[in-house]
DNA sequence: ATTTAATTTAACCAAACGGTTAAAATATAT
DNA sequence: ATATATTTTAACCGTTTGGTTAAATTAAAT
C-alpha cells in the first residue's frame, strides 16, 4: 500500500528520504524513526542497511558534496567568449540552486561544526593538486589576459560570484522578513532579476572602463 | 578559584557562555550541562537563572539578532556621498563580520529551521512599515536619481553586496579547502584584499559607463 | 524444494539529556 | 542578628533516542 513494490529499491529509498530529513533537520535533528516511517519501512530494516545514523549521514553528505562539485564543474566545461559564459554560469547554477535551495546551508552546516572528513571528500571530488589550474581560476585569467576584464585575484571574482548567487537562497527568510513586501511578491519572477543584476553588477564591475567589448 | 569574584556577575557569564556554546554547536547540540561547567558554574544555577534551555537560547538568540541588525543599521548613518558610504560600509561590515565569523551562520541556521519568533523579532527591531523607506533602499534610490548609478532594484543591490561581504566568512572551510594554497595564505591581507574587491565590483558594476563621475 | 536474503514485529537496553528536588553552605542586605 | 538571595552538592526522574535482539514472515534465487 504504501510501498509500490518493484517500482525502486529499498536503499535508495532510504537513501533518498534520509537525504530530505537530513538536509531539512541536520544531523542533530534527524531522527531515525522519522526515516524510516517517511522511507515506509521500519527503524529495524533502516540500522539493517546502514548500520548507524552517522554511516547513513555520511553517506549522503558526500553525494550532496559530490553532486554539488559535480554541477559546478559541468558548467565550467564549455567554449564559450567569458561574457556569455558568465552568464551562463550565474543563470545556471542559481538555477540549480533554485531547486535544491536547502543544500547550501545543509553543506554549510556541517563544514562549520567539525568539517573532518569534509576536506578530503572535497580533495578528493575536486582532484585538487594545484589551486591555479582550478577550471574557474583559468577562465578569469585567460580573460585577464585577453585585456577583457581588469586585473584582480580570481578568488575574489569567484568568491563574490558564488556568494551573491548563494546569497539570496541561504538568507531567504530573513531577506523576505526585511527586504520584500510580501503583498506584492513573484518569487520566480524575483529570481529571474536576480540572475540579470548579478551578472550585471560582476561583469560590468569587471570590464575595463572605456571600452564596451 | 575557577571565579574571580566580583569582577562579572554570574548572569553576564551565564549568558556569554552560552552565546559561545549555542554559536558554536547550535540550539541541538548545546548541552546545558557544558554551558554550566564552561561558565563554571553547576547545571542546577544554570536552570536557576534561566529555568528552561529554549528560555535561554531564545534570550541569546534575541541578543545576536539585534546586535546583528544594530550593526547594519549604525553603517547607514552617516551623510557621506554615494562612493564613500558603500566603500566604508563594505570595510566596515566585513571587519564586524572578520570578528564575529560564526554569527551569520548562527543566525541563518536557525531562520531556516522553525522561524516562528524570528519574524516578530526581526520586525520589531527594523521597525518595518514600509519597506520602501528602508535607510538602504533610500540611499541606493537617491543614488539612482542623481544619476549616479544604474538603475536597478535597489534590493537586487543590497542582496549582492551582502552575500559577497558574508560568503568568506560562512564558507571559508570549504572555500580555503578548494580555492586558496594553505602554504601560501595571509589571511589578513586576503580579507584587506576582500573589501577592496568587493567594492570594486560592485561599485564599477554600478556606476554608469562613460561617467567617471 | 530448499536455501538465502529481505522485511516485519515488538520488545528491550543503555546512554544522554533536560529538568527537578531537597538540603546544606555561603554570601548579601537590613 | 536575622532574613533573603545566591550557590553548591548530589542524587534522582522521565523521556527521547540510537541501537540491538530474537523470532516470525515473506520474497527471491538456486
Amino acid at each position: 500500500m504504501v510501498n509500490n513494490p518493484k517500482d525502486s529499491n529499498t536503499e535508495e529509498k532510504i537513501l533518498h528520504t534520509a537525504m530530505e530529513v537530513f538536509v531539512e533537520k541536520g544531523l542533530l535533528g534527524a531522527r531515525m524513526q522519522e526515516i524510516a516511517d517517511r522511507a515506509g519501512i521500519n527503524k529495524a530494516l533502516l540500522h539493517y542497511y546502514f548500520r548507524t545514523k552517522e554511516r547513513l549521514y555520511s553517506h549522503i553528505f558526500q553525494f550532496i558534496l559530490k553532486k554539488s562539485a559535480g554541477d559546478i564543474i559541468e558548467l565550467l566545461n564549455s567554449n564559450l567568449p567569458f561574457e556569455d559564459l558568465l552568464k551562463n554560469f550565474i543563470s545556471k547554477y542559481i538555477d540549480i540552486v533554485h531547486k535544491n535551495h536547502r543544500i547550501p546551508l545543509f553543506i554549510m552546516k556541517e563544514l562549520s561544526s567539525g568539517g573532518n572528513t569534509v576536506k578530503e571528500v572535497v580533495k578528493n571530488v575536486f582532484n585538487i593538486k594545484n589551486t591555479e589550474e582550478l577550471p574557474a581560476i583559468r577562465i578569469f585569467k585567460n580573460a585577464m589576459e585577453e585585456g577583457r576584464i581588469v586585473t584582480m585575484d580570481p578568488r575574489q571574482i569567484i568568491i563574490t560570484v558564488i556568494g551573491a548567487c548563494l546569497f539570496y537562497f541561504i538568507g531567504e527568510p530573513i531577506i523576505r522578513t526585511i527586504l520584500i513586501d510580501e503583498n506584492n511578491f513573484d518569487r520566480d519572477q524575483f529570481i529571474k532579476e536576480r540572475k540579470k543584476a548579478v551578472f550585471d553588477i560582476v561583469y560590468y564591475g569587471l570590464v575595463p572602463r572605456g571600452e564596451n567589448k
